[in-house]
DNA sequence: ACGTTATAGTTACATATGAAACCATTTGCA
DNA sequence: TGCAAATGGTTTCATATGTAACTATAACGT
């Protein structure tokens, strides 16, 4: 199974489009944004979020940010509002605003912790739970689309090299 | 050089950290946040372009949508704001919003085309320049580092799985 | 026990962003 | 021509987001 040699290098970009130069050649020399990773990342990340939130965004009147919250909730019972920040990425107060939004939509459960009247304990309501069993497989389905496109190999690939750039 | 196999499947996920089931098991298949390829992509992609965002926020007052729209003035001289926003991957009122920062700095300088007085043409001034042509390679390096962490032929395979994802 | 410091979470403010409405000009076509 | 539709761009308004300030409780050191 891991045959195939290494990819070829995509070309060598034979001058795409409208390449206007500005000035004296190679003065300047200005980013390709187009193969500049940071920018492919960040149009390829805002294509597939999208993509999924389309799916629920207005169906349920969830934002993504509290869909993630709602997605942690879903896997981790009973964790605070920092513990859920820690999962989601997100800031705490993106998650003390999300969470009072799905409070309020009678999503997820608020209580004081017994120990520690600091903090809350969060827990997805039947209601929040009969959302997410209606969008967790349309998100799973929207990556599997998007995963389509590889072959098992460029999978494989992709799942280290995120591993080893996350780091 | 395309010599090593397929990667390892990043192991089997021995169950991570804290893995408090909600109610029967098997029952609600939540997801698993960080396999989840949207996910992952959305902290790696806002990581990165913050890195180096840093660089140039601050010190020169640059927000991350005018630096977009300095790069692709830098590549294509006199581009309107329209085609500014295909490049760019913005929607028109940003490039609107930046344009008018940016002019305002006398940063970017913006005429009316001569044929259509709908359209302007734009171009980075003097101002601009020696702004790009201080952050530009500080962009560079740190893409460059980014990258450090992957070997060649995994850069080579990140190329191609990019190229495929796109589309 | 008591004051200092740290932690959990919310609120306030300032800025960023997106959708829709809007103006000006140009294009298409009867 | 003349007028409806399309296009380039800006403005408006409503919402989202981040930073810093704030409240309440807990932990720590004496």
């Amino acid at each position: 199974m891991p045959s195939s040699p290494s990819p070829k290098p995509a070309s060598v970009k034979p001058a795409v489009a409208k390449p206007s130069p500005a000035r004296k050649p190679g003065e300047h020399a200005p980013i390709e944004l187009e193969n500049f990773l940071p920018y492919r990342l960040s149009i390829l990340s805002n294509k597939v979020s999208q993509a999924i939130a389309d799916d629920y965004q207005q169906r349920y009147d969830i934002a993504v940010t509290e869909w993630r919250v709602m997605a942690v909730l879903a896997r981790f019972a009973g964790l605070s509002a920092r513990e859920v920040a820690e999962r989601t990425a997100m800031d705490k107060v993106a998650v003390s605003r999300a969470l009072s939004r799905l409070v309020d939509a009678g999503r997820v459960s608020r209580h004081t912790h017994d120990n520690d009247k600091r903090r809350s304990v969060l827990d997805l309501t039947e209601a929040g739970w009969a959302i997410h069993d209606v969008v967790a497989p349309m998100a799973r389905q929207r990556e599997r689309e998007v995963l389509a496109k590889l072959d098992e190999q460029e999978r494989l690939w992709l799942n280290r090299i995120l591993d080893k750039l996350q780091s």
